[in-house]
DNA sequence: GTCTATATGAAGATAGAC
DNA sequence: GTCTATCTTCATATAGAC
């Protein structure tokens, strides 16, 4: 998560983890393997919790609003983001790695949403359509900006107060549109 | 951009611009300095022209579309991609170079779709608020969906078709939001 | 199963000739 | 200004003892 892979020796994962490195080749037959266990261990233990039991009964924007606070503040988390770095670096080399990443991460959260969604538009509150696309589109306007920056170093220290006002005006903007009427 | 920053040695750059090691080392200080003066060469030459000259005299949702499809065009190259990835990967060792990247890249995008949302806020088209905030809204919603999964190596083959016909459905939602009415 | 010690190669960087 | 040849360090990986 730090260094990525080149810039993580062997010595340094040994002496880190108290073991010599005999110890870690005996386990593991090179230091990919060690990497993709490592990083599907991860995978296996992922869990994106979000959606408490008052979803689907909630009044709309406000259950929306709590939704984005805790998505950003889940997403935005050091660790998650060292993890996303190290996932989209090593992309090319371990392709069913970041693809399985995606899986567990991502596309899980826009398929729960989705089914948020789905709900909703069964209770006539918003517009008939793809429960995912829709789910797809709220998780990109709640997420990508701040994570942009945050992925290019422009944002080092996050302001709640401000993100939680922005995240109402981005769930206005998402209900209502931007259309004047 | 084919193997990121530490899995490339100055072996193979002084290989592939057919010169010797030493050359690369009277022209560079090392191997950060190197690279600092290509990420930043790269960022000087960085040109982000997607606004037509109608852009401010167009049918609303139909620029709208057309700015659409041109940016997921561009920013799905995989020229960029590879870009993207490197810039990301090294935000920690090179932050200034991150930052300048963004602020040549996405924020400057921003800025542009920005002037171009003000203008139409004048004309009593859209709702006013913040341009700015409208500006990171749309590029949300119109590259995150697509750029994550090219990312995260989902998707290696872009069905354009596809992808025009869901930017139309982006725009849609964008300009009315979700909300029955 | 784990260690010390080591093989082997490749990395970044430089001395000194041309 | 550029090269050949080389230095030094550190990387992955292993042989063989305990």
């Amino acid at each position: 998560m730090a260094h990525g892979f080149n810039g993580t020796s062997i010595d340094q994962i040994a002496a880190q983890a108290g073991v010599s490195k005999p110890t870690i080749y005996s386990h593991f037959e090179g230091k990919e393997q060690l990497f993709v266990a490592i990083m599907n261990s991860i995978c296996d233990n992922f869990e994106n919790p979000f959606l408490g039991p008052d979803a689907d009964t909630a009044e709309l924007s406000t259950i929306l609003i709590k939704i984005a606070d805790n998505y950003t503040r889940s997403i935005l988390q050091p660790g998650v983001v060292a993890m996303h770095r190290l996932f989209v670096a090593e992309a090319e080399r371990f392709p069913e790695l970041s693809r399985r990443y995606y899986e567990v991460g991502p596309l899980r959260v826009h398929q729960t949403l989705a089914a948020f969604f789905k709900n909703r538009m069964a209770r006539g509150e918003i517009r008939d359509g793809d429960p995912l696309l829709l789910a797809q589109f709220f998780a990109a306007v709640v997420i990508a900006p701040m994570r942009t920056r945050r992925l290019f170093a422009v944002e080092t220290d996050i302001d709640w107060d401000v993100l939680d006002r922005r995240n109402r005006e981005t769930v206005a903007l998402f209900l209502d549109g931007c259309v004047k009427r």
